[in-house]
DNA sequence: AGCCATTTGGTTGCGTACAATTGAATTGCG
DNA sequence: CGCAATTCAATTGTACGCAACCAAATGGCT
C-alpha cells in the first residue's frame, strides 16, 4: 500500500504533466476556433492582433519577442493577415532590413468585434479571475524554468 | 487605484491565460526536443510509445482516445514510427477496418533508454511532485470545462 | 573606403493538429 | 437476406511551430 514509485509510475506521471498541458492547450484551441470563426482569424492570428491593438504598429522582430515566435512562424502568418486585409507589411525607410507591420482600417475596426471574445473564453473556462491569475503565474514560472533548462544545455539529472 | 477593468484590460488578461498555456506547452516542447534527440523520436511520438508501453498493442482508434488525437494526426505519425522500426501496423484479422499498432523488438527495447527521460524532465521543471500534481489537476479541470463548452455549442456569454 | 560580424526577414523542410471527405468493412434492422 | 447507417482509417488541405539556412542591410573597425 505504500510501495516506492516504480519506473512505470515515473513514465506515467511524466506523461501526465506535459500531456495535461498539451491537452489543455489544444482544448483552448478548439474553443477559440469556434469563437473566432466569426472574425475569420485563427488563434495565433488573434494573438498577433492583440499585440498590435495594444502596442500599435511594430516590426516583425518586436512582434516575435512579444509572442515568443520567430520569423519562420510569423512570416507566413502575417502574409495571411495581409491577404485578409487586416494588416500591411512595409519595409522600414530607416532600416531596410526591418518590416513594419501596420494595422489597416479593417484591422483597427476588427477590435470592436473582438471585444466580446475574452468574456466568452472566460465563461468557457469556468474559472474565476483569481483562479486564472494563479494558474497563469504558475505556468509562467514553469515556462521560465523550462527555458532556463534548455539554455543551460540540460544537466543530466536533478 | 481601484477602477473597474476596461475592455483593454480584458483583452490583455485574456491573452495571458491561453498565451501562458501555449508558451508553457511550447517550452516543454523545446526541452523534450533536446532530451528525446538521443532516442530519435519527437514528443508526440514519445507519447504514443508511452501509451503502447503501458497498455500494449492497440488499434489506432484506442490510441487516439488515450491521446485525444484523431487519425489525421496519428496516421502519418505512426508511419514515421514504423519507418523508424519501432512499430508495425497490421490490419486486424477480426475487423478489417481496424489497424493494430504493435511494438517491434526495437520498440520494446527503446523503453529502457526512455526510462531516464521523466526524471530529466522533472528536473527541468524545477517543480516538486506535489506541485506538479496540483498543476496537472488544475489543467485537467480546465480541459474538462473547455471540452464541455465546445460540445455545448458555446453559449454566448457567462 | 574596405572588410566583416551582426541583425533582420524570408524560405525550406519536417512534424504535428484538425476539419472535411472518401472508401472499405461491419452492424443493425426490417 | 438486403440495404442503410455506422465505424474506422486514410487522405487532403490549411495552418502553426521550429530548426537550418540564406540574402540583404547595417554598423563597427581599421
Amino acid at each position: 500500500m505504500d510501495t516506492p514509485p516504480t519506473t512505470t509510475d515515473w513514465l506515467r506521471l511524466d506523461q501526465q504533466i506535459c500531456f495535461s498541458l498539451n491537452a489543455a492547450s489544444r482544448a483552448f484551441g478548439s474553443v477559440y476556433r469556434v469563437i473566432l470563426k466569426d472574425l475569420g482569424i485563427t488563434y495565433p492570428q488573434y494573438l498577433v492582433m492583440l499585440v498590435l491593438w495594444e502596442h500599435g504598429d511594430l516590426p516583425v522582430k518586436k512582434l516575435g519577442e512579444h509572442l515568443r515566435l520567430d520569423s519562420g512562424t510569423l512570416s507566413p502568418l502575417l502574409k495571411r493577415l495581409e491577404a485578409a486585409g487586416l494588416v500591411r507589411r512595409e519595409r522600414s525607410a530607416r532600416d531596410e532590413r526591418s518590416v513594419e507591420v501596420r494595422l489597416t482600417e479593417q484591422g483597427v475596426a476588427l477590435r470592436e468585434r473582438a471585444e466580446r471574445v475574452p468574456r466568452r473564453i472566460a465563461a468557457a473556462t469556468n474559472f474565476d479571475v483569481d483562479e486564472i491569475s494563479a494558474l497563469r503565474a504558475r505556468l509562467d514560472q514553469l515556462t521560465s524554468a523550462l527555458d532556463a533548462a534548455v539554455h543551460a544545455e540540460l544537466p543530466d539529472e536533478g
